[in-house]
DNA sequence: CATCTGACCTAGT
DNA sequence: AACTAGGCCAGAT
């Protein structure tokens, strides 16, 4: 099945990516890669963290605090704000972030490639 | 207007 | 196995 549009358009693209994000189950995590793989573009991770941050503004909400990179690190926390920081959000869903990365990443990582 | 950078990843050497 | 380079694309300087 065909749940997301053609990535070629950069406006699909974001919307393609805020809609995998949103059908991340609470207290896993996936990557950027794993996104922009998902939508046909594995090359286009940077995009995907580019997209992410307008994730704020749009509805409904992202949870954009489950997308980390590759090594399980929370590189996009600094960009989180203040008041929701992506570490708390991550721990309040159950998953044990030490030091900006995800504990046990491997075992709560969620591919929306595989899954979907 | 030209250049660099950035919530990254894969592939080639 | 470690390192380098390339790719994606829009915003910032």
């Amino acid at each position: 099945m065909s749940p997301v549009s053609d990535p070629l358009r950069p406006a699909d693209f974001a919307s393609d990516v805020f809609e995998v994000v949103r059908v991340v189950p609470k207290g896993r995590v996936t990557t950027y890669g794993a996104v922009a793989n998902c939508l046909g573009a594995k090359k286009a991770s940077r995009r995907v963290g580019w997209v992410l941050n307008k994730s704020f503004s749009v509805a409904p909400a992202v949870p954009a605090h489950r997308v980390v990179n590759r090594l399980g690190q929370l590189t996009g926390a600094m960009h989180f704000p203040k008041d929701r920081p992506m570490a708390s959000m991550l721990e309040a869903e159950g998953v044990q972030v030490q030091d900006a990365t995800v504990v046990d990443f491997k075992a709560l990582f969620w591919d929306p490639m595989t899954e979907l």
